[in-house]
DNA sequence: CTCTTGACGCAAT
DNA sequence: CATTGCGCCAAGA
């Protein structure tokens, strides 16, 4: 098992959340796990932050609870809520209604891969 | 070098 | 269902 830096961490992650199906959203944790790191959630979610100047998807990443964790992150507080919503995931409280219909697990798409 | 903090997760209580 | 505690790794002070 080699040390997986940063960089090659994010690309990883990157990948995933590219692969993230429309009106769909997962988790950092099943992240992780699909890029072989189940307990780097955290890293996880600290690439995000750097995501703001990457073109991908990061509102469709949540924690496990489906909550919006990250929403601060954003332009404003609520965009992400917004972008979701437009994707026809209703977002109540900063939490996704319907997560356990919504939740995307990315092992599945890699394994059908 | 040590300590704290962070878009987290999960088992135990 | 809510709380608590612990694990995990990286980056900044």
């Amino acid at each position: 098992m080699v040390i997986l830096d940063k960089e090659s961490f994010k690309k990883a992650v990157y990948d995933i959340v590219r692969l993230i199906p429309l009106g769909r959203a997962t988790s950092y944790g099943a992240i992780a796990k699909a890029v072989g790191y189940p307990n780097m959630s955290r890293m996880v979610g600290a690439i995000m932050g750097d995501c703001s100047e990457e073109k991908i998807p990061a509102y469709r990443v949540v924690n496990s609870q489906g909550y919006l964790s990250g929403r601060f992150a954003f332009e404003t507080p609520t965009k992400m809520q917004e972008l979701l919503e437009a994707e026809n995931i209703k977002v109540k409280d900063n939490k996704i209604c319907n997560w356990r219909k919504v939740y995307w697990n990315p092992l599945q798409e890699i394994k059908l891969e």
